[in-house]
DNA sequence: ACATCAATCAAACAAACGTTTGATTCAGGT
DNA sequence: ACCTGAATCAAACGTTTGTTTGATTGATGT
């Protein structure tokens, strides 16, 4: 008899005990991500992991806190993703090419990081409480380091709603890439069956990122001002040609 | 005794009839739409329309019917986004006006148009079969068109994988504006919590765009060789300014 | 050898689910 | 007055759900 609720995360768990957790949580992971919190059902992840049922209850308390470990744990801090283009130190090609390397990356990782994407791409429109969550804590960081890096690029003190949406424009090609990826696989599943095409796509994101940033500092400055000569790059810029560092077009 | 299935789509319902099930049917669609369809119970639906959980058996056979008529009857039919940029006659601009304008109408809209939209893009990360079959008949048309009009901006015979890659691009930016419409409201609300706000958006949205295809054009065509003085415009363009008509900065 | 405790398991639990049933109401036609 | 058929309704059905229970196993430490 264990008369405990559940195993706390800080109690150290016997390796057996560990290896059954992982297989619980990855089984999770993975249905969860394939059919959606509702469709899946405890007996389901149980069945896979090859587990019993009451070990979700004895590990994880229920469904629910299992859901928010196979949400939250495979994936890294999203700290880790925003130190890829932050560094003040980064010319602006640098930088984009960092975030979108964010996006790019876990497509190109192992099934689980994958899926576990797939679980928060499913939150955006599902929501189960851990949305607004995840936005607080991931999302708004996120979006307000990105702002201030395109500020600082901009020469601008405060952000205004043009930086915002300029923000949102930037990432949306990244956020594209995930929740649309059924949709490119089925209309040209070139662009992104193979790690080297997603690197391709990545640098035209790039492309397309500097141009849209170049566009919104022309229309700040009225072409009659004095243009400096790269807007763009900031403190001392060793990278900002247009970034077709690879391919000068699809082979 | 009514020893029929459920009402065929082409037997006349009575006044009352028609009522009740559009009763039904709206709150199918806000209830699918805020709670998702395993969430949902038709208990719930017939509550919240004031009818009998037998209704829905009666006017929609089960309760797959009731959400592929949720999913289908409000939206209007896809081909009606496409018209709104693919005439030759349009410039670049008036084109890309037209695009975002497919996806910031709905949000303009009445709730329920809202809410079927947000149904569509619920199914993007559950598949339940819809998806693929929206695939096919709306999307992948709609991409077709899309780089159709961008190869014609574009000089091009052939698309390559770049041309799909800038489509995807610039579609991305308004189905971030469906996706991720939650983040905008918690992050930086004003930026689409009007109508005008919205048509603010919608004009950075080409103005990104067009810099988009502009980069694009300039990466093909190294900058040595003839550049036309307006590369971004097609047969005769009466528009084809940076676009940006209405505001020159957030006011 | 014994006690301890984490770990596993089959069985049972109550609740919620989608669906079906059969009776009831009520207006319109003959 | 009678019949017809659409429409509504409460009740019940069988299944599946998440969770709990209590016994059993198998090391580990004394």
């Amino acid at each position: 008899m264990s008369p405990s609720p559940f195993v706390i995360s800080s109690a150290p768990l016997s390796p057996e005990g560990e290896a059954s957790r992982q297989r619980l949580l990855h089984a999770a992971v993975r249905l969860f991500a394939e059919r959606g919190f509702a469709n899946t059902s405890v007996r389901q992840i149980a069945a896979a992991a090859q587990a019993n049922v009451g070990a979700i209850a004895y590990y994880f308390g229920d469904k629910q806190g299992l859901y928010r470990a196979a949400f939250t744990e495979p994936m890294g801090q999203p700290q880790d993703d925003i130190v890829r283009f932050e560094g003040p130190e980064l010319s602006l090609a640098q930088a984009l090419r960092g975030l979108y390397a964010g996006f790019v990356d876990p497509l190109k990782q192992g099934e689980l990081v994958r899926q576990c994407t797939r679980l928060h791409m499913r939150e955006m429109v599902e929501p189960t409480g851990l949305w607004t969550e995840e936005i607080d804590t991931g999302i708004r960081p996120y979006h307000l380091a990105l702002v201030g890096v395109l500020c600082r690029h901009l020469r601008l003190d405060e952000p205004d709603d043009d930086v915002h949406r300029l923000a949102f424009s930037i990432v949306s090609q990244g956020v594209f890439l995930c929740v649309g990826l059924d949709v490119v696989q089925a209309v040209r599943p070139a662009l992104a069956d193979t790690p080297d095409a997603l690197d391709r796509w990545a640098d035209r994101m790039v492309d397309h990122a500097l141009a849209m940033v170049q566009a919104e500092a022309a229309r700040r400055q009225p072409p009659g001002s004095a243009p400096a000569s790269e807007p763009t790059s900031c403190p001392a810029s060793p990278d900002s040609s247009p970034a077709s560092s690879r391919t000068p077009s699809t082979p």
